[in-house]
RNA sequence: GGGUCGGUGCCCGAGCGGCCAAUGGGAACGGGCUGUAAACCCGUCGGUUCACACCUACGGAGGUUCGAAUCCUCCCCGGCCCA
């Protein structure tokens, strides 16, 4: 975090050691430039959601670690370009979404984009900064449009691009709008060189073409030389999504879209395989020590070093140190060797309650098979049946199978009933009278 | 516009008058093994029900039949061929 921690850093080199450098133009062009002095650069993100996910990490934190390397980040939504909808990647054409959850999804997001980057001044006097394209473009007429950016970009070189040569190619074809997006991003480019001297845009390896095009779209202008540089986009091992845990949850960043609890659980799943290159992605740890790390975990998998390096780093960057301590503390509590809920004390479940899906009752009563479908464990009472027939069903540690079965007479500390679906769906019932102890 | 083939449960995909809540695969869920893993093995997989049974479902609306996802009519949507 401190910035002298990177004074020394070659920030290509970093990159490159990390694997995260995908394609970038002239690399020694660039090379160059970033060595000559502090490199203002930008990333965009289109509120496509009211949370940005693991997926929008990758770039995102690569700002951060060019501003760790002395250069200035701009973060940038997409309050325009996230009205049109990138066609990039995508098969189909996209909703538009109306301008209330538009807005609503730049509010969500804007704080999110901050977290990650120190926008107070800098020794050097200069933060990141946080800037919304709606600002520049809104005000832009179509004809003042289609002159200063239009007439430099040929629709022969548009349609060349692979994201539009798909849809073109396949049967749902791609709308105006969307064809048009690459336009607007690329204004945004020309805009931000031009008006706030940015000279070097990243992003996904999905970005690449709008990004060139961006490039291209200022040397034709003024002919002055901008950068691009993409980072590979975060795949599972089946080459999908990105982003989800393995139950196929994205992995939101907003806690009250994923808690943090389940965020650290979400990393503690990573498979072996990936644990390297995650690692590498998404820490900040040097390479070499993330090398180190991996080399440890492969010589003992079992272990899971790599994966709870990993979680924890991930669940402290996103969520904050007490929130990483919380998750980390509810999965021993759940999961350790000696999980005993019947042991666990009144706090370590106020700990819990923070963490793991909770519902607050005014009284026990009722059966396991009611409070199974109240808390949504079971999706329905024939689905609660199911679970409880085949021994999935847990209350306080104990497996309860009799479907007529009642909670345990005596709550566990606190005034609480732990309730576990399989293996690692827990639920937590706390009674809002914690009368006894 | 004409012709033709199709629209089935979360997805793919059988079924083509009763034995169909509907074969099979995938996903998902649970159990076993394990590292809170992968792989593998076993089981479950519309709803209400202890169960018998009943209800809802096979694009939509009607109809024929004792009885239809299966036949007929009209409509909506998609693929392909012709214009």
């Amino acid at each position: 975090m401190s910035p002298c921690q990177a004074c020394g850093v070659n920030i290509l080199e970093d990159l490159d050691a990390r694997g995260l450098i995908h394609d970038t133009t002239d690399r020694a062009a660039l090379a160059a430039r970033l060595a000559d002095g502090p490199v203002r650069l930008y990333c965009g993100f289109d509120p496509t959601a009211d949370s940005l996910h693991v997926g929008n990490l990758v770039p995102l934190l690569t700002l951060r670690r060019f501003q760790l390397a002395g250069h200035v980040p701009f973060a940038l939504a997409g309050g325009s370009t996230g009205m049109v909808g990138d066609p990039s990647g995508r098969s189909s054409e996209r909703n538009l979404l109306d301008a209330e959850a538009l807005a609503n999804n730049l509010a969500c997001i804007r704080p999110q984009l901050e977290q990650f980057l120190d926008f107070g001044d800098g020794a050097d006097g200069e933060g990141a900064r946080l800037v919304n394209n709606f600002d520049w473009t809104s005000p832009v007429s179509l004809l003042d449009f289609l002159r200063d950016v239009g007439k430099h970009v040929t629709v022969n070189q548009m349609v060349a691009k692979e994201s539009i040569k798909n849809r073109i190619g396949s049967g749902d074809g791609i709308s105006y709008t969307e064809f048009s997006y690459m336009l607007l991003q690329g204004f945004d480019f020309m805009w931000l060189n031009e008006n706030e001297g940015v000279e070097l845009q990243i992003g996904g390896s999905d970005q690449w073409g709008n990004i060139v095009l961006g490039a291209d779209l200022i040397r034709r202008r003024s002919g002055s030389t901008a950068h691009a540089l993409t980072v590979p986009l975060l795949l599972k091992p089946d080459g999908t999504k990105y982003g989800k845990t393995a139950g196929g949850d994205t992995m939101w960043l907003a806690a009250d879209k994923m808690s943090p609890y389940r965020f650290y659980q979400g990393w503690l799943g990573t498979e072996d395989g990936e644990v390297r290159k995650l690692l590498m992605f998404l820490t900040f740890r040097p390479p070499q020590e993330c090398e180190e790390i991996a080399d440890a975990h492969m010589e003992n998998p079992g272990d899971r070093l790599g994966q709870r390096t990993l979680a924890a780093d991930l669940t402290r960057l996103v969520h904050g140190a007490e929130a990483m301590k919380g998750a980390i503390e509810a999965s021993e509590i759940l999961f350790s060797r000696d999980a005993d809920p019947a042991k666990a004390s009144a706090a370590a479940f106020d700990l819990l309650a923070g963490e793991v899906p909770t519902t607050t009752v005014e009284s026990f009563g009722g059966s396991v098979l009611d409070l199974l479908v109240e808390t949504a464990l079971a999706t329905s009472r024939s689905d609660a049946k199911r679970a409880l027939g085949e021994g999935g069903i847990y209350v306080d540690g104990r497996r309860v199978s009799d479907l007529e079965a009642t909670l345990p007479a005596q709550p566990l500390a606190g005034g609480h009933h732990l309730f576990r679906r399989g293996k690692k769906k827990y639920h937590l019932l706390r009674s809002a009278r914690p009368s006894n102890g």
